[in-house]
DNA sequence: ATACTGCATGAAGTC
DNA sequence: ACTTCATGCAGTATT
């Protein structure tokens, strides 16, 4: 892979100090100019743009390939001189026909032809020309190092080189940051001016930010030791977060820690925001988190070679321009971690940023929303929306290929990683797991490393446990958190870690900590997720089914739950069970007396007859269900708080999440032809913690729903059937009627024989009117989603809307009753079962018997992904 | 029927 | 007021 650009970053050493170096060269044939500290002279600014001349020869660099091999068309496009392909710059990060070479130059896939001999060995610098082999990596639009005033060493070792280049693959050359576009350029004059004595202050400097994590290896030390005093303090001043010393080991012998990618420029004005990722690499390298006000680590204690094992909130790399990334999203890890993704001492992992997985983000659609801000830091950039395959090794070392794309969203971009499926199954990731993203250097190789939420095993974080630590348990192939809190003892920094964390996460929760199960959003942070994980170790005992009721099993963040479709709770003093609604956290003690929950559902219905009747839903009749019931669900709010409620308060998430439930439930009835019961077979998204409307719902399918089930798609079911028992009475009655009426007509004309075919024809027509109705209602054309009061206008039992929703919430024996339908009862009972007695009457009426699958669709369980509800679940208490 | 894709939406967060 | 991002959803592709 490569990037557009018509310059070579030259990456040479000085040995002596160990550092690296950048610097630009002209790619035109006849030029080879380099930068170096002649910047200047050698590519003035243009000005209006950031684009950069050749003084010498005059070439632009914005958008051309200056070398042998590919030729700047007029058009902006590039072309393989060899093999003719045709490469946009815009697009030339995407379509692989380019690709940047291990040793430098640019080779063309197509035809494995490269430009990499002409071009290195027109590298100069200085007048030295830079001997083959030396990396050198076409930029793409990338201003100059900041790096100036030293010039290219030349004592550069070609073996020293080799494994640089060798660990440098292609699609490392991607990770060159979006920053390093444009307005890297902008501010190049300006920055030129700031010349850095020591190179690898130079580097240091070039890089400074303000918020910069920077390890620093700690073979550094001495280096950094040596730094102008004002340089020091200009860093530590600005960085929000302590000097930390860390190394993975052997960096400072191995020349490879040096960074094989330049970086663009500086901002001379504000060199913070125009960094790259590799100087924010650099940087993030160096830079710990600030000592807070208490004061714990110290920079001088690190810079004493301390390692610290502790995890470390680094804090956030900035990106480019004014995007700081959000603490949440701050690289906690620690050097233990760092060593194992490293995978070898040679390499210094540079943390760059960390997700907590969202529920879509760990869901089967395999795409992982990136973080824009550090999209743009720390990935390549993408100029097209189908972006560009990025390449990331895991822990383990398997290599997945992920797509890094956007999305046009909000005149702004919404980044991705597609294909992250096999990747987090493979992890074992879910929903609230944090994934990390740091870098290997040499290399520039991208890692993706995890920490699960909490541990699924069986300790409990009861008893005093380090909730922190525990919850910050990685998955590193590490033990937990413990490991973390004994080492961070030892070396007296878990204190300051913590206080770090803790600021970090703090800012980070704020007003996330809720994370009950109906939460908008799953912004679960690890220790949100440790309570989380409380609150569902707890959560089976509270859940109180009565002895009879046999639970489903349901996994969720690896515990097993008996679910039940309703929740019972036994009253300590009677002994008795009540039903409760299912989503009420209940007390450790309940009596019936704190059963205040029976009138919250009527109270929330009739404050839906008021939506409804008010017109507050014509004002959104055109919004989509899940909208409308959003709306709804604040309005029922808005109406309860007003209203001073008459049910008692409830805690917190369970009466939000009750109100919720109804309010779904009511916006399904409102939203006719609108809305509709997400099958959940459609579905395919919905995990522990999904939240949308399929998903609050009780579970469906096979031995989810129990007879006495009152979750909405049953009540739906259930009101379903209610109507059709309604009208196949009414056709029932209405047939009989015409039965006896041509009984009648039949003795005064008994013997006619006229008559008597007339009356079989009708009696043939009829039966066909009336198997076309049961037929519709068997092929699935009754509504189950249709408003509830227009169904109430088809029920010819005269029903308004209050007597409805009576209705729903009696038994419907009760129902049966009220509504004169005793027969059906009688019927039912002869039958067995509601079902049955149904089936019954569509076979005689069909004169065929109906398969399960084709009565269960008549009532419509396929209409609302209920796929094989058991008859039993379907029957009518 | 299911999976995939791309976009739209709006809550939450930030400036 | 604006941005970010989680996720719903419609359209399309695939099985």
């Amino acid at each position: 892979m490569t990037l557009k650009g018509d310059l070579i970053l030259i990456f040479y050493f000085d040995l002596s100090s160990l550092c690296w170096m950048g610097s630009k060269i002209c790619m035109n044939s006849s030029c080879g100019a380099a930068t170096s500290n002649e910047w200047k002279k050698g590519w003035p600014l243009r000005s209006g743009g950031f684009a950069h001349l050749c003084y010498p020869c005059g070439s632009a660099y914005e958008d051309g390939v200056y070398c042998d091999t590919f030729h700047l068309e007029e058009s902006g496009w590039r072309e393989c001189r060899i093999c003719g392909n045709h490469l946009h710059c815009g697009c030339i990060a995407s379509n692989y026909l380019l690709e940047l070479l291990d040793y430098g130059g640019v080779g063309c896939i197509s035809c494995a032809k490269s430009s990499r001999l002409h071009t290195v060995k027109r590298i100069q610098t200085h007048g030295d020309e830079i001997p083959e082999g030396v990396g050198a990596l076409p930029m793409n639009n990338a201003g100059s190092s900041a790096v100036e005033g030293k010039a290219v060493s030349d004592h550069v070792d070609e073996r020293t080189l080799a494994p640089l280049c060798k660990s440098m693959e292609a699609n490392e050359c991607n990770l060159l940051p979006q920053s390093q576009r444009g307005d890297a350029n902008a501010s190049l004059g300006q920055h030129r001016g700031e010349e850095v004595i020591c190179p690898t202050e130079k580097v240091g400097a070039g890089f400074s930010n303000a918020t910069q994590p920077y390890v620093r290896p700690a073979n550094f030390a001495k280096l950094d030791n040596a730094r102008p005093a004002l340089d020091v303090r200009d860093i530590q001043d600005s960085l929000p977060q302590p000097y930390l010393s860390m190394s993975l080991g052997g960096s400072s012998a191995n020349p490879n820690f040096l960074l094989p990618f330049s970086s663009g420029l500086a901002d001379g004005k504000e060199p913070s925001k125009t960094w790259s990722s590799f100087q924010q690499g650099q940087q993030s390298r160096r830079i710990l988190p600030k000592p807070s006000k208490n004061g714990l680590t110290t920079s001088s204690e690190l810079n004493k070679g301390m390692i610290p094992q502790a995890r470390i909130t680094r804090p956030p790399v900035e990106g480019r321009g004014k995007n700081h990334l959000l603490p949440r999203y701050w690289p906690r890890i620690t050097d233990q971690e760092l060593q194992k993704l490293s995978g070898d001492l040679k390499s210094t992992i540079v943390p760059l940023f960390e997700k907590v997985l969202s529920a879509s983000d760990a869901g089967r659609i395999g795409r992982l929303v990136l973080p824009k801000a550090c999209a743009e830091a720390y990935f390549p950039p993408i100029s097209q929306s189908e972006g560009l395959p990025l390449r990331i090794q895991d822990v383990n070392g398997k290599e997945w290929t992920f797509q890094f794309r956007f999305w046009p969203n909000n005149n702004s971009r919404m980044y991705v990683l597609e294909g992250v499926t096999p990747c987090i199954q493979s992890m074992q990731l879910r929903a609230g797991d944090t994934v990390t993203f740091s870098r290997i250097d040499p290399g520039g190789k991208l890692v993706m490393g995890f920490r699960k939420a909490a541990n699924s095993d069986t300790q409990t974080p009861k008893g005093g446990k380090d909730l922190l630590g525990n919850a910050l348990s990685e998955h590193f192939g590490l033990p937990d958190g413990n490991i973390s809190r004994s080492r961070d003892e030892d070396h007296g920094v878990r204190a300051n870690e913590n206080s770090v964390h803790q600021l970090a996460m703090n800012a980070e929760k704020k007003k996330t900590r809720n994370i009950g199960s109906k939460s908008k959003r799953l912004l679960m942070h690890s220790v949100d997720a440790l309570e989380l994980r409380l609150t569902w170790e707890e959560a089976q005992d509270l859940l109180r089914p009565p002895p009879s009721v046999r639970p489903s099993i349901v996994t969720i963040e690896d515990h097993e739950f008996e679910e039940y479709d309703e929740q019972w709770a036994q009253c300590d003093d009677c002994s008795k069970w009540r039903r409760l609604p299912v989503d009420v956290l209940l007390p450790s003690k309940w009596k019936c007396s704190d059963n205040v929950w029976d009138s919250s559902s009527l109270d929330v219905y009739a404050l839906l007859i008021e939506y409804v009747f008010l017109g507050v839903h014509v004002l959104h009749q055109r919004r989509p269900a899940q909208r409308n019931w959003r709306i709804f669900s604040k309005w029922v709010q808005k109406a309860k708080v007003q209203e001073s409620p008459k049910v008692a308060p409830e805690p917190e998430p369970t009466g939000l999440d009750a109100l919720a439930n109804a309010a779904v439930l009511g916006d399904k009835m409102g939203d006719v032809g609108e809305s509709s019961v997400g099958a959940t077979t459609k579905h395919p998204r919905h995990r522990p913690g999904c939240t949308c409307i399929v998903c609050i719902q009780p579970p469906s399918g096979k031995g989810k729903h129990k007879a006495n089930c009152t979750c909405n798609v049953c009540l739906t079911v259930k009101r379903r059937f209610k109507t059709l028992m309604l009208r196949k009475k009414k056709r029932q009655s209405e047939r009989e009627a015409e039965i006896s009426e041509r009984d009648n007509k039949k003795q005064m004309d008994e013997t006619e024989l006229k008559d008597t075919r007339n009356d079989h024809s009708e009696n043939e027509g009829s039966r066909s009117r009336i198997e076309g109705e049961v037929a519709e209602a068997s092929t699935g054309e009754i509504d189950l989603n249709c408003h509830p009061i227009r169904e109430d206008v088809q029920l010819e039992g005269g029903l308004n809307m209050m007597s409805f929703v009576e209705a729903t919430s009696l038994p419907v024996e009760n129902y049966i009753k009220q509504n004169g339908i005793e027969s059906l009862k009688t019927e039912q009972q002869q039958q067995g079962s509601l079902g049955s007695h149904f089936q019954s009457k569509v076979n005689r009426e069909n004169e065929r018997p109906l398969s399960d699958e084709e009565f269960l669709a008549s009532v419509g369980w396929e209409r609302v992904g209920h796929k094989e509800p058991s008859l039993e679940r379907n029957s009518l208490q």
